[in-house]
DNA sequence: AGATCATTCAAGTGATATCTTGAATAATAG
DNA sequence: CTATTATTCAAGATATCACTTGAATGATCT
């Protein structure tokens, strides 16, 4: 009862952090970093049970790293702002540069080869004016309707075999996924680039993109 | 064994997020912030037996928010980078912003009393170049030694009441800490309104201030 | 080499966290 | 009002974490 208030705030900061520290969480917060959604939705996609995606969520909220509103009989959580995100981004760019393990995780994603610069958001959008590039949306076909870069294609993992032959062997090739915390668009340009394709992946995923203000598209259902 | 690499990614995100959840570990940061430190000062200073800080200490360099090397007998342990300092203020700033309980916690700090704004540290540069401002530094002794702005007094809020007098009491002064995680500044400034002079807390502490590459002094010992 | 000092390791305890299961609550539809 | 659907709550099992205590390591000094 009687803790000094500095102690009390590092608690709540620490709080926080707490919530930022399961990787179940984190998987969410990608999740809603795609836009807002229902319980229902996230615990789908993160492949939780709905009982305990329902209690990650309200950990998030006591976090204040999310909000939810009600929308009839569901619940729609979202972000609570880009602050979750840049502290998101932040805690990936600490790991990136720092931690040996996960150098070895995405190296292993690319199949041992060394991958290339991703490609920043600005330059896209210039290659996308003049059409000297093919965009690869590389997340589930919901996910593609719901919102994506104006022009691009959309093709999952397991699609990509298929789609190779419609490509020009010589076209230089975009793709994106989820996000930064998001290993499709890794693992996609890695398998085009063993077909000896030009590819590249866009630094960061549809939510930076829209973070900058850029357009995007959601198909008509 | 054999868990996929997305799931291996967000771990090592997460180990990053679990090393900031503990308060312990968050006063620990905040010391390395002020300058790099052996294990024993750190443990003293935060108030952590020795073998418990050794740990706390190990886990945030498995984090790699801090890194450590030999001196002698000793271990110096340090801050990596700035990018550890930027995840901690965003994440006070994030609690700050959405969390009613912080708010609760400095509007207590100060007394009830609405605090005035801070005073930006391009703000105080300008000021300290034409004198025309008082500048408090609000930490202990030896981390005044260690550096501090030049020309700040030094006094712990229980030196407060002494140098009451010596202060001109229609002087503008702007109280420092250890930084943003501190609330000695918060204190003093609500301590020195109360007695009706001027004065104002200084935006971020000591390690901002630095980090902005501003000069500090360290006092001849 | 032996003594000393700073730090780390290892084992044990109590508290917390995650996940599961099954029941309870809220809002809507019939 | 009752049934239905979406979400939350509550209780329990297992694992992990924070802290303590006492011993072990590593680098210096005599």
């Amino acid at each position: 009862m009687s803790i000094s208030p500095k102690a009390a705030l590092l608690e709540e900061y620490a709080l926080v952090a707490r919530a930022l520290s399961a990787p179940a969480r984190l998987s969410i917060l990608e999740q809603l970093a795609q836009g807002e959604r229902g319980v229902e939705t996230i615990a789908e996609k993160t492949g939780l049970t709905l009982a305990n995606c329902s209690q990650h969520l309200q950990q998030l909220r006591r976090a204040a790293l999310v909000t939810s509103r009600r929308e009839g009989k569901s619940v729609i959580y979202r972000l609570t702002d880009a602050k979750t995100l840049a502290l998101m981004d932040l805690l990936r760019i600490v790991a990136e540069r720092n931690l040996a393990q996960v150098e070895r995780i995405l190296r292993g994603l690319s199949g041992g080869e060394e991958a290339p610069e991703p490609v920043s958001r600005a330059d896209l959008a210039a290659r996308l004016a003049e059409n000297s590039v093919i965009v690869l949306d590389v997340r589930p076909a919901d996910e593609y309707a719901a919102g994506h870069i104006p022009g691009a294609l959309n093709a999952t993992l397991a699609e990509l075999e298929q789609m190779l032959v419609m490509l020009p062997p010589d076209a230089e090739i975009v793709a994106y996924c989820r996000g930064p915390y998001c290993v499709y668009a890794h693992q996609a340009v890695a398998a085009l680039r063993k077909r000896g394709l030009n590819a590249r992946r866009l630094d960061g995923g549809l939510p930076e993109w829209r973070e900058d203000g850029r357009p995007t598209l959601s198909a008509p259902t």
